[in-house]
RNA sequence: GGGACGUUAGCCCAGUUGGUUUAGAGCGCUGCCUUCACACGGCAGAGGUCACUGGUUCGAGUCCAGUACGUCCCACCA
């Protein structure tokens, strides 16, 4: 039958699949086998296929079929994470689209839809995995809300709060206004931002006009007097800079009298309304004037006191600073020190509260336009500057995070921070590349406390339950909560329905820093068999943007529970960027559909894209192009299969020479590569790996190998030959499995009959044998002879002559003959003769310092010929020069290992013998 | 503002304790070739004063300092 031309990755790659899975290759058990377990970085259970899974997923599925390939006990945990706000977030709006509102329905019927969308789309980014073929045990697919899961964080909550790591308490927390939910530190994103500066007009109040009246008025009368017009003109007023420093500003009345006032800058005009005082700096020359005055806030005509703290930059705008205690983490702790009363002004969703007494129900941005509009009508407004600077984001739902006073459960981190540091300080985890760990480091050193309550519906709810006469118990279960609750508060007759749970649930890094705990049931069941075989697990392969967020916590939780670490190496891939290196994301629309590329390149040819740019922590520039070579590479190899399926085996004869140096030859190259690319997945460097595998498959065996072992047109080949080309196939294919697991498991039955079972993905990796000091003496005389093939080629390119068309090769002086057979036959060279003196007549060209002739009927260009000499000369020379700068230097020649001197010194020999040879030459041509 | 990392061919990157020729891949590019596995191909070729400036050394892409540019992380400056 006719083998097609084009590899078809779509009629191969469901049919294996199917096969692997019919097979149970996937699913492992504990045994006597050593172990090596992954578990995957759970994606959000409603989420799509993404580069940054394609990425990431390609390189677990590499380091799994390689484990399994090496005769360990591959284990490859799947799953999903709840991802609580994303998740409500999708659902919410999916009820706003059927008309109801979250706050209408109970918190069961809410969890109904909830969990209603999960069945409906969960699991789909699960089912594109294995598009990309990657080999999970789907047996152990696990969910984080799932029973064991949930149960074990609900015991490591009760557990760490029963430590006293787990504390309530009110707090300045990062609430999103959108999800209605406070946030970690975490997952607060600072963007820049091209805002305003706004300088606003804050009077003093009556007493304190009064006061400065009396202090001020003949001073300034005075100074203007001496000194002329000193004023800025303001437009509705005048700022007087004195020489002491002092910088006041003020306007009249209509009846003339100066009426002072200060100036503060700020960002942010539409939370005056929670001032409740101004600062300064007590050292701050310009606003001596204002110390111990009280000013008036602008519109709502609030008398606040003018504080001081050092905590005022004196540069920053007027040196003057509005206090918001409820609206500013800086304000609230000035509000602390200095007793200010705070004023919230927003309700949860940001909109102003009655508490503003203005612009009532209003978001806060438009409250920012129209206050601005309201204080220049107002002349309370002096000037707006630009201004850049950083304003937090909720990493999920994008809005800007508002400062809000709430009460919050928290974890103590000092403890956590402190176990979680060591492993990674003292190499128990190793980091790749290593230049996390400073970041890791730096991180653990300045943490804060976590906070772990969302105000959401969609997660692990908080087991507290709030007693009626006050207080709160913390236990796994509400029968258990009665018992504390009894216990606690003395009242026998309490029930169930007595106990009120805590609204809130926690927050979902809460239960993925479980999660190579909790997939085995190590919390709950630290004992059972499958924890101890498995746990801990060997590489973890993340995105470095989530080492907070979970690496570090998931050793943190390994350190407490197991006195362990929960993985021995992580391997931080690049960030997937478009080819403008723009992060891929959904709102640029620069992120290709993983499926799409699938469908278009195949699934080898996409990992193998994925693959060849991804050096461990760099970013990768993701261009279809390479997806491209990917399926180029994989047609190449189908061609190979094609080119070998057509050989008719002729029993009778007898292994031609060429053949037997290059099974010799292909034999020594391949435990050379093999040997490099065993030594690049080990240090994780995968791409360097396939690399290699990518040139000696392409390169040496299509491009060499083959070419010397084809036997002539119509000529059978002889056994010996055929079956170490297969062997030779075959180990290709084992070592390029892991990377493009499709294509190989189809050559490898195409290759050769099977027995049941007999399957690449379960085939060991072919054992690295030592090369040989003959074989090394092969590869050395291979890389020589190919550099005679090149030349000769060159030859025939240069002259336009016709491969048909065989010609002579003459060498001068005396050469290995071994691979002479491989030059006559890829050269169609009839015949290769030794001589002692240059022939005339020809093209020569060196290797080495060894002359080769190609003689030829034409007329030989001997001017050309000159030339092309002249030039070699003018290199040798160059280079000798070189080393003889270094061993005319009686330094080097004392300083340096005697060893390099002496490659030094034969690095010069063969430079004069060279030289010699050409300046013969030459001469000879110039007649 | 603090810190980390990077800067090698048109592009993306190697270059492992300083010394195997005056730097290597892959892609792209140029020329020739439809030769009986493959044009998703074959053969050949061109292309870099290793960001810049100093320094250490017998010797620097490799070590040190500074400069420029870039990326990332952290930080409460309104």
């Amino acid at each position: 039958m006719e083998i097609s031309s084009k590899y078809s990755p779509s009629e191969v790659e469901g049919k294996w699949y199917e096969h692997w899975t019919d097979k149970n290759y996937f699913h492992s058990t504990p045994d006597e086998r050593e172990p090596y377990t992954i578990v995957i970085p759970p994606p959000n259970v409603t989420g799509v296929l993404h580069m940054g899974h394609m990425m990431n997923n390609t390189i677990q599925d590499i380091l799994i079929r390689r484990a399994r390939m090496q005769g360990k006990n591959a284990c490859w945990v799947p799953g999903t994470d709840h991802a609580s706000i994303a998740t409500e977030a999708k659902v919410v709006n999916k009820l706003a689209q059927q008309g109801i509102k979250k706050t209408d329905i109970s918190r069961e019927e809410f969890l109904k839809h909830a969990w209603d969308w999960t069945h409906e789309h969960g699991g789909i980014i699960l089912k594109q995995l294995r598009r990309l073929g990657c080999s999970c045990d789907w047996e152990r697919t696990s969910f984080t809300m799932d029973d064991i899961r949930s149960k074990s964080v609900i015991r490591a909550f009760v557990d760490l709060y029963n430590k006293g790591l787990i504390y309530r308490g009110v707090r300045m927390v990062n609430w999103d206004p959108r999800a209605l939910t406070a946030l970690s530190d975490e997952e607060v994103i600072f963007k820049d931002e091209h805002s305003k500066l706004f300088y606003l007009k804050y009077y003093l109040d009556q007493e304190s006009q009064k006061q400065a009246c009396q202090q001020l008025d003949d001073v300034i009368d005075r100074f203007v007097c001496e000194s002329g017009d000193v004023s800025e003109e303001l437009p509705t007023s005048r700022k007087i800079t004195f020489p002491d420093g002092r910088v006041i500003t003020f306007d009249e009345d209509e009846k003339g009298n100066k009426r002072y006032y200060a100036v503060v800058a700020t960002t942010r005009p539409e939370t005056i309304m929670g001032d409740t005082a101004m600062c300064i700096n007590p050292e701050d020359p310009k606003n001596q004037w204002l110390r111990g005055k009280k000013v008036v806030v602008p519109l709502v005509n609030r008398v606040i006191p003018v504080i001081e703290d050092g905590y005022v930059d004196i540069e920053f705008g007027t040196g003057c600073l509005k206090v918001t205690p409820a609206h500013d983490v800086n304000d609230y702790m000035l509000g602390e020190k200095h007793n200010l009363q705070s004023i919230n002004i927003f309700n949860d969703d940001a909109t102003l509260s009655e508490a503003a007494g203005i612009y009532v129900g209003m978001t806060r941005e438009d409250v920012r336009k129209q206050i601005i509009i309201d204080m220049k009508e107002a002349g309370l407004l002096e000037k707006i500057e630009d201004y850049n600077n950083k304003v937090g984001y909720s990493e999920r739902t994008n809005v800007p995070i508002e400062p809000k006073l709430s009460m919050q459960w928290f974890l103590r981190m000092e403890h956590l921070a402190d176990i979680a540091l060591k492993p990674v300080i003292d190499g128990d985890i190793k980091f790749y590349p290593s230049k996390y760990i400073n970041l890791y480091r730096h991180w653990l050193e300045n943490i804060k406390d976590w906070c772990i309550s969302r105000q959401l519906w969609w997660g692990h709810q908080i087991p507290a339950y709030y007693l009626p006469e006050g207080g709160f118990v913390v236990a796994e279960t509400k029968e258990e909560a009665l018992k504390l609750a009894i216990e606690k508060s003395g009242n026998k007759n309490l029930t169930l329905n007595d106990l009120r749970q805590d609204d809130d649930a926690l927050d979902t890094w809460f239960s993925s820093w479980l999660w190579p705990l909790s997939l085995f049931n190590g919390i709950l069941d630290p004992e059972n068999e499958e924890f101890k075989y498995y746990y801990p697990t060997n590489d973890l392969i993340t995105a470095p943007d989530i080492i907070f967020f979970w690496v570090a916590r998931m050793i943190m939780a390994g350190e407490e529970y197991q006195k362990e670490v929960p993985f021995k190496n992580v391997y931080f891939t690049g960030i997937v960027r478009d080819k403008l290196g723009r992060k891929m994301s959904k709102s640029l629309g620069n992120s290709p559909d993983p499926i799409e590329l699938i469908d278009k390149f195949g699934a080898d040819g996409v990992r193998m894209g994925m693959m060849l740019s991804a050096p461990a922590g760099n970013d990768i520039l993701f261009d279809e192009s390479l997806c491209e070579q990917g399926r180029n590479f994989c047609n190449k190899i189908w061609n190979a299969l094609r080119l070998v399926k057509g050989w008719n085996v002729d029993e009778n004869a007898a292994q031609p020479e060429a053949a037997k140096m290059a099974v010799k030859w292909f034999e020594a190259r391949f435990n050379q590569v093999l040997a490099e690319t065993n030594d690049n997945i080990d240090k994780y460097r995968l791409s360097d790996a396939l690399m290699a595998i990518y040139k000696l498959t392409w390169d040496d065996f299509c491009s060499w190998y083959l070419e010397m072992v084809k036997a002539p047109q119509g000529q059978g080949i002889d056994r010996e030959t055929y079956d170490a080309t297969i062997k030779f196939f075959e180990n290709l294919m084992l070592l390029l499995h892991p990377f493009m697991p499709f294509i190989t498991e189809e050559i490898w039955h195409a290759i050769a009959e099977r027995k049941d079972g007999d399957d690449i993905i379960v085939a060991q990796q072919p054992r690295f044998d030592r090369l040989s000091d003959q074989a090394d003496a092969i590869l050395k005389q291979m890389e020589f002879t190919q550099e005679v093939i090149n030349n000769v080629r060159k030859v025939r390119s240069d002259k336009n002559i016709a491969f048909r068309d065989a010609i002579q090769l003459v060498v001068k002086g005396t050469a290995n003959k071994d691979f002479d057979c491989v030059i006559a036959k890829l050269c169609n060279v009839s015949e290769i003769s030794y001589v002692a003196e240059a022939p005339a007549g020809a093209f020569g060209f060196f290797v080495g310092s060894t002359e080769f002739f190609v003689p030829l009927t034409d007329n030989v260009d001997v001017e050309a010929e000159i030339k092309k000499l002249e030039e070699e000369l003018k290199y040798a020379q160059g280079f000798l020069k070189s080393v003889e700068g270094k061993l005319s230097n009686e330094r080097f020649v004392n300083g340096a290992p005697a060893a390099v001197v002496e490659k030094e010194r034969k690095k010069k020999s063969d430079a004069e013998a060279k030289i010699a040879v050409i300046e013969q030459q030459l001469a000879g041509l110039r007649g």
